[in-house]
DNA sequence: GGTCCGATGATCTGTTTCGGACGGTGTGAG
DNA sequence: CTCACACCGTCCGAAACAGATCATCGGACC
């Protein structure tokens, strides 16, 4: 069991999410992850019903299915997923994102600065505006993490609006 | 030739730097992305290597393949290519990037953040750096989107490094 | 009580992407 | 001349991905 099991990132928002419900389905967790995670981190729905089974094949996970009707699989954490969990959390990571932006890759590859900078910066305000409502609307009660990453959103869409900005007025950013 | 082909960024990001060259190898275009569209938007080599192939196939490049030797294959822009390439390049694109950071993942998930914080601190301090010292190297002698992108790069360091700064003294970002 | 409908929940399928291992080819130092 | 190392290219299995499709459920309405 889980002898030698690469764990993607996938695999820990699984794990963590689940961790954090107690048992859940994967429906659980794409109501979850729509809500909250999706925010910044994308994840195709069908990797939210695939993941779970490779985890459970792989002794992370504990499976239990219901007899009749939808026949859900709930999960859990099995000992060795829970330690998986903790190691993996208590090991800071130094890597980083990319940018890896459409907008700037036109605007790198030749694109029009001016036009392009108009149709980012009005999908960039509305996403900061909707980011800032969703702050406002959760106030405190959410965990730390949701929070602090709400804010590192908002920081990085007023980043955007800031440089678009800029590149619209024909100045240099 | 050419009738429904998707082409995916990979497709353009191939087209525009061939076009930029003239005639290009995949090995040419390795090494660009390396320097330049590397800093921002990664690319597997296969990909570099299998793109060119689909493109020439679809008509958009045409292939001139060396004899002996190394055998390599010099790729130009076919007018299929250059028309296809201008039309993207001319519409702009609202689409914007997600996050997708590893650092904030772990946050959202659970991890220390000041243990983060400081793993974080250190590697967005060094790409600073970099990108600076990059700009600082390149001086003016470069496309003008290369240059903003430079620049956009710079200030989402920058962003990242007050982000992660407040989140060590605890205080809210 | 039956049946219709939208919401809920789960699965399948074909393509791309990814990363990294591996294999040839050229070249210059000794 | 040959060996080491840089240069260049191909291949492969495992995921990721988009998105269509299927199956079940809860109630509204007759």
């Amino acid at each position: 069991m889980s002898s030698e099991h690469r764990l993607s990132p996938t695999s820990y928002i699984v794990l963590a999410l689940i961790d954090a419900a107690g048992e859940a389905t994967p429906y659980d967790l794409k109501q979850v992850v729509a809500t909250t995670l999706g925010n910044f981190w994308s994840l195709p729905h069908a990797q939210i019903y695939a993941e779970p089974e490779r985890l459970a094949e792989a002794g992370y996970l504990s499976e239990r299915r219901e007899r009749g009707g939808r026949r859900r699989r709930h999960y859990k954490l099995t000992a060795p997923g829970k330690k998986a969990l903790r190691l993996w959390l208590a090991e800071p990571t130094g890597e980083m994102a990319e940018l890896r932006d459409p907008g700037m890759l036109k605007l790198f590859l030749g694109g029009d600065p001016k036009q392009l900078a108009e149709a980012q910066l009005s999908t960039h305000r509305r996403r900061l505006t909707e980011l800032e409502e969703l702050a406002e609307r959760i106030g405190g009660h959410v965990s730390t993490g949701f929070l602090l990453t709400l804010r590192a959103g908002i920081g990085h869409e007023r980043e955007w609006v800031r440089f678009w900005d800029l590149v619209e007025q024909g100045e240099e950013p």
